[in-house]
DNA sequence: AAAATCCTATTACAGGTGTAATATATAAAC
DNA sequence: GTTTATATATTACACCTGTAATAGGATTTT
């Protein structure tokens, strides 16, 4: 079963699905960047995941005191957890809702083009 | 500012956005076709609902135990924020993810067609 | 008017979250 | 080897959530 990961733990996959494995240090260095969080913040972050099974890490051979930290779950299977929440909430209204998603979001050519192609793959399949 | 919701709090949002206002009563009786809820659980709900300010309720004059409640946001301002949350989570990938929406999802002729449209729309705007 | 009924309000309680500070253990530097 | 730096672990703490039970107050029924 996946995990059910927080807001601000989230942040802390990303930069693991990004590149991993990394350290704690590199981890708290990449978020800092965008977040103002204290590492300690950071640190918890990163125990409550290895907790929760979301994380695993290795031990640096040379120091013991280091760890090696990579997912254990794929992006695709979090926000899939998170696509179905979202559906229980909106009810019925996922058509408005996807709408306003598009609408919000800037896409590429190139992703129109995709979204595009699913759309009437899917018209096909109804009719 | 729009209050927080919790995902048990939208399910009663969802009822009284349908039809509203509605007496504890009523919402109870709705939701527990869909929910194994406790009379209290739901009435709990509402309370903290009312307190975040994201339900008003007026005092039935006849019986000044019953309240009549009904939304103060509305629901297209409350998905707004589950999408802005969402974002935040998927990051870069929101072609992805989206994509992975309308796969998933059940869509009438008409909702294709919609969103084709807004599609559309978006490429011209991309120039 | 006393009892039963039925609302809302108060209280409960454990687990999750955001946000750290402090303690402990180990490695590095003198 | 003793001090210093640094990583992880433990502890903190208030607020949110899910999930109710109980208390208190008004109303309807007897």
């Amino acid at each position: 079963m996946i995990p059910q990961i927080s807001d601000a733990e989230w942040q802390v996959m990303n930069v693991l699905w990004e590149n991993s494995p990394l350290t704690a240090n590199a981890i708290v260095h990449a978020l800092q960047k965008n977040f103002k969080w204290k590492d300690m913040t950071i640190r918890t972050l990163i125990r409550r995941l290895v907790k929760k099974g979301a994380l695993s890490y290795t031990v640096d051979p040379k120091d013991a005191r280091i760890f090696y930290y990579r997912p254990t779950v794929s992006f695709e299977e979090c926000i899939d957890q998170e696509k179905e929440s979202l559906q229980k909430k909106a009810n019925k209204k996922m058509g408005l809702l996807i709408a306003s998603f598009i609408d919000d979001v800037s896409l590429t050519d190139r992703e129109i083009d995709e979204l595009s192609k699913i759309l009437q793959e899917k018209r096909d399949k109804n009719g």
